[in-house]
This record gives C-alpha cells, sequence and structure tokens, in this order.
DNA sequence: AAAAAGTTTGACCATTTGGTCAGGATGACG
DNA sequence: CGTCATCCTGACCAAATGGTCAAACTTTTT
C-alpha cells in the first residue's frame, strides 16, 4: 500500500507498472512537466488506483529516486586500488557509458532534478556521493604520488567523466540530431573516443 | 507590443524585463515548472501586463530561445582554420567554459530544453547547429590529415567538450556540492584540469 | 489642452491537475 | 461457499494556471 516492501502479487505487479511508467514520464518531463494522468496512462490504471499505491505524485518521484541512487555510485565504487590506475579509471569511462547507453531514462531523470536545484536530493550529493568522491579522489592522488597516472586534479576528473558519458544520455536528441543519420555507431565510437582521451590525457610522465 | 523589436522607452524596459525574469524562471524550473505569476512576479508586472507584451508564455520562451540560440554557435564558430590546431580547441574550451560561468541560466535553459526532447528547438538542432558542426568537423578532419593534430573522431570531440563545459553551469549544484567548501576557484581548476586534458589528448603523434 | 496612442489592472473564465471518497468488484482462504 | 481483505473506479473537489476583457490610467502627439 505504502512506498515500502510489495505484500501481494497484485502489489508487486503493480509498483513495478507504476515506477516503470513514472520512471519514463519523469525523466522525459521532470517533475513539475509530469502529471498523475500521464503515468496512471502509462502504467494502464486509474488515477486513483495510482494513489491507491503510491500517497502522491512526490512519493512516486522520491521512491523512484531512492531506487536509483541506491545503484548510481556502483560504477565508481568499482574502482579497484590494487589494479592498474589508468585501465581502472578507462574502464570506469566504460562502464559509466554503458549505463548512459542502458539506462537513458535514470540519467535524465538523474539530470533534470539536479538542473533544477537538487531539491530531493540535496542530501545525497554532499553526504554519501560526496564522501564516495572524495574517497576516489584520493585513492587517485595515492596513484599521482607514486608516478603512476598523470596530475590532474582528481575531482575534475571525475566530473569530466560524468559529463562526458552522461551527455550521451542526457542530450541524446542533439547527438543523434548532429550524427543523423549513421548514428547506430554512436556508442561504440564515443566509446572509442574517451578511451583514447583519456589514456592520453593521463598517461604518466 | 509583440515579440518583435520594441518601439517605445517603456517597451524597450518591460519586454526586456520580462525576459530576463523569463530567463531566471524558465532556466530554473524548465518550460511546464515555470508559471506566469512567477515570471510576473520576478519582473515586478502584473500577469495581464505580461500578456501585454506578449501573446502567450509560449511566446516567451520562444524569444528567450531566439535571442539565445542567435549566439550560442559564435565560440565554435570562431574556430580559425588559420590558426595553431591544439591552441584553437583549447581556445574554444576555455571560452565555453567562461560562457558556463558567466551565463550559466543560458545554459541550463537550452539543457532543460534538450532533455525534454528538444520539442522547440529540433529543426536548430538538424539545421543551423549541424551544418555548423559539420564544417568544423571537417576542419579538423584536416588537420588531422595534416598530422598536426591526433586522428580522433572530430564529433565525438566537440560532444565532449560541450559535455565537460556545460556540466559546470548545468550541474553546478552538484559541482559545489561535492567540492564545498573551498569551491570559489572551481572555474580556474577547470580550466587549468580541461586544457591539460585536450593539450594531452589531441597532441600529435 | 484635447485627442490619440500606448499601458495597466481587477475581475473573471475554462481547463488542468493533485488528490479524496464511498461504494463496488475481485481475489484469498477457511 | 461465504467472508474478509485487498483492489479498483466514477464522481467529485479545491487550487493552480494560462489566458481574456472592459475599463481606467499615462504618455505622446498635435
Amino acid at each position: 500500500m505504502q512506498g515500502t516492501a510489495p505484500r501481494t502479487r497484485i502489489q508487486e505487479k503493480n509498483t513495478s507498472a507504476i515506477l516503470e511508467a513514472a520512471l519514463e514520464v519523469f525523466s522525459q518531463a521532470g517533475f513539475r512537466g509530469a502529471t498523475l494522468d500521464q503515468i496512471a496512462k502509462a502504467a494502464g490504471l486509474s488515477k486513483p488506483n495510482l494513489l491507491y499505491y503510491f500517497p502522491s505524485k512526490e512519493a512516486i518521484h522520491v521512491a523512484l529516486l531512492s531506487e536509483l541512487l541506491d545503484s548510481w555510485l556502483d560504477p565508481l565504487r568499482a574502482l579497484d586500488p590494487q589494479g592498474d590506475p589508468i585501465d581502472e579509471i578507462v574502464g570506469y569511462v566504460l562502464r559509466k557509458l554503458d549505463m548512459a547507453r542502458d539506462l537513458p531514462r535514470e540519467s535524465r531523470l538523474f539530470a533534470n532534478e539536479i538542473i533544477q536545484g537538487a531539491p530531493r536530493i540535496h542530501d545525497y550529493i554532499t553526504g554519501p556521493l560526496k564522501r564516495l568522491v572524495d574517497e576516489k579522489a584520493d585513492l587517485i592522488r595515492d596513484w599521482q604520488a607514486e608516478g603512476r597516472i598523470a596530475p590532474v586534479d582528481p575531482h575534475h576528473l571525475i566530473f569530466s567523466i560524468w559529463a562526458t558519458t552522461q551527455h550521451y544520455a542526457d542530450f541524446d536528441v542533439q547527438v543523434r540530431g548532429i550524427l543523423a543519420p549513421g548514428q547506430d555507431a554512436r556508442f561504440p565510437e564515443a566509446a572509442r573516443f574517451l578511451e583514447h582521451m583519456y589514456r592520453r590525457a593521463l598517461a604518466p610522465g
């Protein structure tokens, strides 16, 4: 009945249909641009029925964001202190690029939220996200101290990785519009470009 | 009276007050998230008075976008075929970064529009924007053929420049949240990082 | 100073939108 | 099969929102 764990099959089915529909709508229109009617229609339910499963529009949005944020950090977490520094970072870039390809709606949901001032996830940014980024920045500084990677600012390196990879999800319309028609290969091409760029930029010496 | 050129002082003053207010509101909330009341209040006018100067909310948005798109291409246009390839591209990066610092609302207005599917500027993307990008991609390919710059995909190079620079405007909240506190230096730091990255990535050989 | 042109507003309207509710339908289960 | 809990809906509501309009108020022009 609430945003917590579903208890019955019907709840299971409907809550996930709602979240799926809401992801579609919110990611495309932003929070205020989305309407309960759109979400209900996309989920194949009536509006009052939506509100039987979630107490409000806001609650749906929060549920969606919580689910997302939970897994958003995973690729960065996987940066391995034991691995080869440049391979690790390039691996991170390619993992993020895969996410942009496979989960573009999640990326746009996140982007919408942040562009509009991150009203609902400010604590996440200054809390868990900042902590993890700071930790990985330290790791990168360690690698730099050992001379295994060029001495660039770790935070801005991470920002650039986010920017370049998420760009292919968030600005997809623009990318396709400019690359058209043969844009089917844009992700492999982007991977090749980004791998080249980061290998070159980070090579020590 | 319409979105064309103002005729009187009062028109001059009020239309620019409206556009300034609308930029503030639209860039922060997106088209659907913005309300005429918010814009009117920010402009210091009554809502009916807004609609005396612009026929609709949509018209204000269009006027704003037209104004913006007109100047959006300038930095890329300035890529000089006569200059040193790497200096030219790094110069472009730094110019875009300056724009992200000085005109963040314009950047967010644009980003909001594209994330939400570019309903109002699709023709601009596949038209003038694509043309200019393709032209500059050819220039970059020429430089590559002369061996003066590394052979990376020119389109994806340009995308990465847009992504990394606009990130500092569009995702400002996130950048500040992670860098805090000493985030006042984020633009000079970003400039240093990006210049390093692109010089390294593009050096021939 | 009067007329004309331009500007502003309060009151109003239709539609959209998030949300409620009483009651009916449907399933789970002894 | 009966009953209890879960699920679903049509009708409804209040607030917000984009937009209209007649009338009043200013400014410019003659």
